[in-house]
DNA sequence: ATAGACCTGTGC
DNA sequence: GCACAGGTCTAT
């Protein structure tokens, strides 16, 4: 479910209101998602932890506690994080449960069960899977068309593979992807070989203003996403192909058609991208 | 490279 | 029924 836009909105969405409050107690209904250490020394470790400041790098957020531990979370799919009252009715698959010091309450819920959750104690070697191989933050100085040029020269896959591929750049998911490709006039099934130079300077500079204006509409809601304060995202009307098979491409007319690239269903225009 | 795995829900 | 869904990992 949630890609960049979709975390950092959650990030926004839940900083003034996890800043400074402690985690007083933690019921884990669910353990198979805590991925690192076991969930009865998760319990232990987290209870009584104070919040600082939360990050984000790519699709992971993570909650920095005062001790110089972090929790990171996965959403994958469908995981939601959300900041409530403790009165206020649990959604349906709640699997964590964090009760802090304000009374109010931090949870974790996930109709799939795809998400993960870590607690890295402090100066822990990065056991988070997948965090460290990310490639460049598409709204850092670090991404540019050379990083994109440096890292996909050569090699025989197809655009959409490359862009869905976090080493490469992190936070893109199957609509940002379609979006940027859309916008860069690129056909997903195009190969990463035969792109010249100047369509990696396109995509490298369509990506950023996409998130970004995805981040200013809270991010994009088809279904499951929330953010962390239970609202739906508003970045949908925003959207130019992604969802919108069938339609009329917003710029030509063309009907837009999908197509599966890459293992991903894939909406594109067949005469503005190629 | 593609399929299958992990899961549940929804819509045809 | 079956296909498909904002993700990612593993196995042919």
């Amino acid at each position: 479910m949630p890609e960049l836009p979709e975390v950092e909105t959650i990030k926004r969405t839940l900083s003034n209101s996890l800043t400074d409050k402690t985690i007083v107690k933690i019921d884990i209904l669910r353990p198979s998602l805590i991925k690192f250490p076991l969930a009865e020394d998760f319990s232990q470790q987290i209870t009584g932890e104070k919040i600082i400041s939360l990050g984000r790098r790519g699709k992971y957020l993570s909650l920095n506690l005062a001790s110089g531990a972090e929790l990171v979370v996965h959403l994958r799919m469908t995981g939601r994080l959300i900041f409530t009252e403790q009165t206020e009715e649990k959604l349906p698959h709640t699997h964590i449960i964090m009760a802090l010091d304000d009374g109010n309450e931090l949870r974790y819920s996930d109709v799939r069960r795809f998400g993960c959750l870590w607690l890295l104690p402090p100066q822990a070697e990065d056991k988070v899977t997948g965090r460290a191989k990310l490639g460049p933050e598409p709204l850092s100085e670090q991404f540019n068309a050379e990083a994109l040029l440096q890292i996909l020269t050569g090699r025989k896959i197809s655009i959409k593979q490359a862009l869905l591929d976090q080493s490469v750049v992190a936070g893109l998911g199957n609509i940002y992807v379609d979006e940027t490709l859309f916008a860069a006039g690129l056909l997903p099934m195009r190969c990463v070989s035969d792109l010249r130079r100047e369509d990696f300077i396109r995509l490298a500079e369509v990506i950023p203003p996409i998130l970004q204006s995805s981040i200013e509409h809270c991010g994009t809601t088809f279904s499951d996403y929330l953010d962390g304060q239970g609202n739906r995202g508003g970045n949908i009307a925003y959207l130019k192909v992604y969802g919108r098979e069938g339609q009329p491409c917003p710029v030509c007319g063309t009907i837009l058609k999908k197509q599966r690239v890459a293992g991903r269903s894939s909406v594109y225009c067949p005469v503005c991208q190629k």
